[in-house]
RNA sequence: UGGGGCGUCGUCAAAUGGUUAAGACACAGGGUUUUGGUCCCUGCAUUGGGGGUUCGAAUCCUCCCGCCCCAGCCA
């Protein structure tokens, strides 16, 4: 969705852009980036920053990077670059030859730094951690000035430039910005903009034993890369006044920050932490299971990329704290896969039906459509044969006032099929359903009547003779309140039906040679697709969706 | 209790002092239907609270209330 689409409101982000590109500010370019920290996997939330990151840039005309901001060796790693870039490419976003490390300023960040100290606005400080904490005040007192805060420039220049040479143990110095220790903005308080840190660096390795600070570290890499726009969450609204600080000391191009709210969802939660928390406890299989909120895991689930900017595009963009309703997204997934996804039978929770009229070793191919929402998908033939699965939900011996399909002396419609009629109930000896034994009316060829007579439902149904088995595992949210935050500890609302496996299902045949990924609808069931654990032997669907369920909805209204 | 930010339908979110406060999701009802899906129709808020300015206030002023963020040598 563009601004176009929207009417005429757009955004507060956008409404800036507008006015920058109007008044001709940065000479009417738009250049925005998304700065990740490659220190875990990108979740939903990220993928609203992304959108609004590279979407406002796309929209503009302008140009977007990819930096990652990788400042920090002790929690970065390759392999969560790759999956970065992995992530983004699958969004649809493509920054060409704009990739950019923080790593790669190192240098410039460095040379920005004895400026500074050159300019009396920084100065080596010898207080511990521990110290600096001590001098910072609190968020009622002011805090003091370290006694190293009056060194002279050029004892700043060879204490810092021994810093870098790793004359100085890990911590023991700090090159501090000097700005008010008594400012009621903690951030301004003489904040560390290097510090010494001995780790090898996933690129540059151990070429360097001290590291810009993030405050210091990102303005420089949006001047550096002539951001114009530089978008980024809420936390960071009072870090502004320093971003703007550094530049203006070093009167370099200065780009503007813009802060927006975070991406809260209902029933999951978006803390890196946390979900950390769930995949070093077993709790999911992985970043990637098909319950979590990572890029990874929706992808692995069946989610698609347009579903997601498309949702992306609807939540918006604001400042205000916000918890976005998890059924918004929900719909999302079902608007994109209902118009795209073609249709399969699978029964899911197999009963076995006996046309007992239908000759054995007879086999008919019936016309299935495709895709009754897109007519270019076409038509398939499905074998139609005596011996046949249905779900057992679709049939109830002693019928509920409104159940509509199948019961005991009842006409329904297996779909694309026939007429068919339930004469008898096999049972075992527990008195659980085994078996139907039903009779199908041969003129009723692709389900309907000559004498024009209606039944009340279709239902779907696979040959038993043709059909393939499969296991099926069915996802639901994976928490079971709104905000599991809320609670004394999250762990304890998981929702232990979050997954449930299914092993005897039975899919059409022609299921069976679909992609990994490829969604499909499975009539009257929901979205799946092929899970990457499937090999030659065994077939596993994931459950992307269910399908709206209106049956659902009726039974809980009597409750 | 210092500073910064934010309060509009159940949930997101428009409105930029001027007709009945958009839209979407959710929810409720109805219609169509060879998916109890899709689609279509209908219903669904006086803007955190109090004062004030104005012919006119969600928009401006003021007092109050509530929520979020900040005391890493993390980002």
């Amino acid at each position: 969705m563009t601004s176009a689409d929207k009417g005429n409101s757009v955004d507060f982000i956008r409404e800036i852009v507008e006015r920058d590109i109007r008044e001709g500010k940065n000479g009417g370019r738009v250049h925005t980036r998304f700065p990740p920290e490659p220190n875990g996997y990108l979740h939903i939330g990220h993928a609203k920053a992304i959108c609004i990151d590279f979407g406002i840039a796309e929209e503009y005309g302008g140009l977007y990077n990819l930096r990652f901001d990788d400042t920090n060796p002790v929690k970065e790693d390759i392999e969560y670059v790759e999956s970065i870039m992995r992530d983004i490419k699958w969004l649809g976003f493509d920054w060409k030859d704009r990739l950019f490390y923080a790593s790669d300023y190192f240098d410039i960040m460095y040379n920005y730094a004895e400026e500074l100290i050159e300019k009396g606005v920084a100065y080596v400080c010898d207080l511990s951690a521990e110290e600096i904490r001590e001098y910072r005040g609190t968020l009622t007192e002011p805090g003091r000035n370290s006694p190293w805060r009056n060194r002279s420039v050029e004892e700043n220049l060879d204490l810092f430039r021994r810093m870098k040479a790793g004359e100085f143990s890990d911590g023991a110095r700090t090159l501090r910005a000097k700005i008010d220790m008594a400012s009621p903005n903690m951030n301004m308080r003489d904040p560390a903009i290097y510090r010494i840190l001995r780790r090898n660096h996933h690129r540059t390795g151990d070429r360097w034993c001290i590291y810009p600070m993030y405050d210091y570290a990102h303005c420089l890499e949006d001047s550096i890369e002539e951001i114009t726009h530089s978008c980024c969450s809420i936390e960071f609204e009072d870090h502004r006044p320093l971003y703007d600080w550094f530049l203006n000391r070093l009167d370099i191009f200065h780009p503007q920050q813009i802060e927006f709210a975070r991406l809260n969802l209902t029933f999951t939660i978006m803390s890196k932490r946390k979900l950390a928390i769930l995949v070093e406890k077993g709790l999911v299989s992985g970043w990637d299971d098909p319950r979590m909120p990572t890029l990874s895991g929706l992808r692995r689930r069946g989610y698609t990329p347009e579903a997601i900017r498309n949702f992306t595009d609807r939540i918006g963009i604001a400042k205000r704290d916000s918890t976005v309703d998890m059924a918004l997204l929900e719909y999302c997934i079902r608007d994109d896969l209902n118009r795209r996804a073609p249709r399969f039978m699978a029964v899911l929770d197999p009963l076995k039906v006996t046309i007992e009229n239908y000759p054995s070793g007879k086999c008919e191919e019936l016309e299935f459509i495709n895709n009754p929402e897109d007519a270019s998908a076409g038509s398939r033939i499905v074998q139609f044969s005596r011996e046949l699965y249905i779900e057992r939900d679709d049939f109830q011996e002693e019928p509920h006032r409104k159940f509509r399909r199948l019961a005991p002396g009842r006409e329904i419609r297996l779909r694309y099929a026939f007429l068919i009629t339930c004469v008898d109930v096999v049972k075992d000896e527990d008195g659980n359903v085994t078996e139907l034994i039903c009779t199908y009316d041969s003129e009723t060829r692709g389900g309907n009547a000559p004498d024009g007579r209606k039944v009340k439902s279709t239902i779907h149904w696979v040959s038993a003779e043709y059909a393939v088995m499969a296991e099926v595992r069915l996802y639901d949210r994976l928490f079971t309140v709104e905000n599991p935050l809320a609670s004394d500890s999250f762990i304890e609302t998981i929702n232990d039906e979050s997954l449930k496996v299914l092993n005897r299902c039975r899919i059409e045949p022609s299921a069976a040679d679909l992609d990994i990924g490829e969604p499909v609808q499975f009539e009257r069931m929901g979205y799946f697709c092929k899970d990457p654990d499937s090999t030659e032997e065994k077939l596993i669907f994931n459950r992307t969706i269910s399908l709206r369920d209106t049956w659902k909805k009726i039974l809980k209204n009597q409750e």
